[in-house]
DNA sequence: AAGCGGTCCTGTGTGC
DNA sequence: TGCACACAGGACCGCT
């Protein structure tokens, strides 16, 4: 679900909503998202704190507590946050953040791959070995072109982190379209103004989508519960077989590394770098 | 050493 | 209708 827009999205909603507020009890319904980190220990670092800045480190949600620590939250593939009435639950609430002030915060997950870590620093990992923050000063042209430096094909390398933090498969997908490159092409075979081009696109796209406060094929959603907008902008993600809005082919899917590639096979031929009328 | 495939979970949609 | 299987926004782990 969540990739880098969802999660913007959600830490917007939840800045308004809960930032400031004090964490009076923290309830744990299942322990297999707090992997190695012990709940008596979550909850005597954090319980009786202030949330005192919600921040996003590519997918990943900070939440700062008493001015120092961080509660970092993943939430994978079908992971929530909601901020709910105290007296509310949801189906598959797994942690629960209740505050002084009277609502709480519901980390609900379906799947149950989110995960939730206390951190003292973003030095630490995983968030560490994240990559190049596509709206951060780090995000430097002579820094992006390196990273194609590799037989990776350029969906996969787009989707690896420890390179670029943030794209997942829907925006990989929709970014490489735009750029009418082929998903399987090897990184080390694109020129410099192919390298440009995606350099110029990944902000592009991504700050469209966070204008539309993501996209919402099936779970997504803020932490009000509001779905997002963008999947109506979606140009090949989830459409085989409809015809590409540029040039009327089908477009295609093909597994890439077992997870779906979705391209236009007309505009993004293994030559071609730009549209052609 | 980089890069791929399997695995973790649970629900939904599809085809027989 | 029922059942089996494929697939889903992600990322770690271990093998080659």
């Amino acid at each position: 679900m969540p990739e880098l827009p969802e999660v913007e999205t959600v830490v917007r909603s939840l800045q308004s909503r809960i930032n400031g507020y004090t964490i009076d009890r923290i309830k744990i319904r299942d322990e297999k998202l707090l992997r190695d980190l012990k709940p008596d220990h979550l909850k005597r670092r954090a319980e009786g704190k202030r949330i005192t800045d919600i921040r996003r480190r590519g997918k990943y949600i900070l939440l700062e507590v008493g001015g120092e620590k961080l509660v970092v939250i993943h939430l994978r593939m079908t992971g929530k946050l909601l901020v709910l009435p105290s007296d509310e639950t949801t189906e598959y609430q797994r942690i629960s953040f209740q505050f002084q002030e009277g609502e709480k915060l519901v980390l609900d997950n379906m799947r149950r791959f989110g995960t939730l870590d206390l951190l003292e620093s973003e030095a630490e990992e995983p968030l560490a070995s994240l990559g190049l923050e596509p709206f951060r000063e780090e995000y430097r042209w002579a820094k992006f072109r390196e990273l194609f430096e590799t037989r990776q094909p350029l969906k996969l390398l787009l989707l690896d982190q420890k390179k670029l933090a943030g794209l997942g498969n829907i925006y990989a997908n929709e970014v490489l379209f735009r750029a009418g490159l082929n998903p399987l092409l090897p990184g080390q075979e694109t020129n410099t103004a192919e390298r440009e081009q995606l350099f110029e696109l990944i902000p592009e796209v991504l700050t469209e989508a966070i204008e539309n406060n993501g996209t919402t094929i099936d779970t997504f959603k803020d932490s009000a519960g509001e779905p997002g907008s963008f999947q109506n902008f979606l140009r090949v993600y989830n459409r085989e077989g409809e015809p590409c809005e540029e040039c009327g082919t089908e477009i295609v899917k093909e597994q890439q590394s077992g997870r779906s590639t979705y391209y236009c096979p007309d505009c993004q031929n293994v030559e071609g770098g730009t549209f052609e009328e």
